[in-house]
RNA sequence: GGUGCCGUGGCCGAGCGGCUAGGCAAGGCUCUGCAAAAGCCUCUACAGCAGUUCGAAUCUGCUCGGCACCUCCA
């Protein structure tokens, strides 16, 4: 597959550019991962489904693409109370265990949410603790260049001097004058200068669990260092893209140019990609609000919103249905929606493989597959892409019903091009579980009995079997080539 | 309060100056013992008001409504 104009939108020129990597043929992303003190909700997942899209379609373009998303462990401060405490350390005295043990059991859940998703892990994912000294000497070089300072053990980065020589605010677009007037000051945070200053290193207090020997005395990283660090190491100062969630731009992201310009002189990434926010009822998902869902609650249909369970793919398949900058709206009538679209998709899939081929094609492949590629390639526009993928399975079934024809090379065109971009691009699959092969061994033997009363005209007996098979969760279709059961 | 984004048919969502995306739902027809599936057909929308233009969902202004960020957040 050659490579394509692709095109992306970056928030930093906040504009649709040509995509053209630092070093041809060669992809470096870096994503922001979560921070493993919770549960992964859905709308995380739904940011990591989206840069999954993205790193297999640069793939299947024919990039070599590294991709590092980190797990945060480390660093965040408490919001409110700010005592100096990291977060895990706060989570671990309340239940009387380690802060790796936090840091443990959420991310193995993390990785186990993806895994539903079929997202495809990162290349490389490192963790904040991992990297305490890294994001230390990286400290220290921006203190060197005069970019930060430090105070009775906590250093901060000067945005004040900063922002005089480069554009702080340029990511988020924001003024300036309008932060400096209208940021909250932060308690326990009096040691610095200017009021928009954060801190890349935090002084331990001594009830802190999580603290690490440095330059500076005991203490943790700051909020932001560690994607510097870490993004720095593994794809180098510069690299191509850097992805994350809408709600990071205005801190973390913006903080994260200011420590990479300060310390190396440049802006880390080429084009900056940020996916939008799930909602529920309009409102942002969040912890916070109490409208977040857990993906375990989905799949089994156990939260109030919700008439049933969801399949991890129905799910994945209604985040692409909708671009990823913009925002999509959770609500159980477009899951279902999705449910029965993935579920046509799927069968006309299956029914790809057996239909006949003639001597001369009625429908268009070449055209179709341009479409799609001709979606992808803006800006990754997946909703644009399924839609030409119905436009084929419409295809698929006139063939099959013999109201138009394809020749086997058109045959095979589509069928690679369905291959590629649903189960490749697209990271969907059939949903089988090793005991599907005896269900369809256990179906075929009642449908045999089905089969059998029918000829003999009883219908009251084979009308009875499809009730039952309905009532259990089997839906039969009766067809030239036999009878079916789709699983409901 | 400041900044930004958005309001598209019953629902979810593309589009971003001309060519009626798509999915789901609904109604009709074909097929069928009846269903289901599948196919075909129907439902022609862009918050409101002005303006620019030969032409606007798409550009501009105003009004109304919603959301996000400014505090950790994907």
């Amino acid at each position: 597959m050659i490579v394509q104009k692709l095109k992306i939108y970056d928030t930093l020129k906040k504009e649709t550019v040509l995509f053209e990597p630092l070093h041809p043929g060669y992809v470096g992303m870096y994503v922001c991962g979560p921070t493993v003190y919770s549960n992964a909700h859905l709308g995380n997942c739904r940011t990591y489904v989206s840069f999954d899209v993205i790193y297999r379609y640069l793939m299947h373009i024919g990039y070599k693409v590294r991709y590092v998303r980190n797990i945060t462990d480390a660093g965040h401060l408490e919001g409110d109370l700010d005592e100096g405490d990291d977060k895990f350390a706060k989570k671990a005295i309340l239940e009387q265990i380690e802060p790796m043990e936090i840091v443990q059991r959420y991310t193995v859940d993390f990785h186990h949410v993806l895994n539903l998703f079929n997202t495809l892990p990162p290349s490389i994912e490192p963790t904040a603790t991992g990297h305490i000294i890294e994001q230390i000497e990286m400290t220290q070089k921006i203190i060197e260049n005069g970019y930060a300072y430090e105070n009775n053990g906590t250093v901060y980065f000067d945005v004040d001097k900063f922002s005089k020589e480069y554009p702080y605010t340029q990511l988020s677009g924001r003024n300036l004058e309008e932060l400096l007037n209208n940021t909250r000051e932060l308690e326990g945070q009096n040691d610095k200068k200017g009021r928009l200053d954060f801190a890349l290193w935090i002084k331990a207090k001594p009830e802190t669990l999580m603290r690490w020997n440095s330059p500076w005395g005991e203490g943790f990283p700051g909020w932001h260092i560690e994607c510097s660090a870490m993004s720095s190491k593994y794809l180098g100062h510069e690299f191509d893209i850097h992805g994350g969630g809408m709600d990071l731009i205005p801190t973390h992201h913006t903080n994260e140019i200011a420590q990479n310009i300060a310390c190396h002189k440049n802006t880390p990434a080429r084009y900056w990609v940020h996916t939008n926010m799930l909602t529920v009822n309009g409102q942002k998902m969040s912890k916070s609000l109490g409208n977040a869902f857990l993906p375990e609650e989905l799949f089994s249909g156990n939260h109030q919103i919700l008439d049933k369970g969801y399949s991890p793919m129905a799910v994945r398949f209604f985040m692409l249905q909708a671009h990823y900058r913009s925002t999509l709206d959770f609500s159980n009538e477009a899951l279902q929606a999705s449910e029965k679209g993935l579920n046509r998709l799927m069968n006309a899939v299956k029914l790809l493989n057996n239909i006949n081929v003639s001597v001369k094609s009625t429908v268009d492949i070449k055209g179709l597959t341009n479409n799609i590629y001709e979606a992808l390639n803006e800006d990754f526009n997946t909703p644009v892409a399924i839609a030409g993928l119905f436009e084929g399975v419409r295809f698929i079934n006139l063939i099959n019903d013999g109201k138009e024809t394809i020749t086997a090379s058109d045959k095979l065109l589509l069928q690679t091009l369905f291959k590629e971009i649903v189960f490749d691009v697209l990271g969907l699959k059939e949903e089988q579980s090793e005991r599907t092969e005896k269900i369809d061994g256990l179906m075929q033997m009642i449908l045999e009995f089905r089969t059998e009363a029918k000829a003999n005209k009883d219908f009251l007996k084979s009308d009875w079997i499809r009730e039952r098979l309905k009532e259990i969760g089997f839906e039969i279709k009766d067809s030239k080539e036999g009878t079916k059961y789709t699983i409901l």
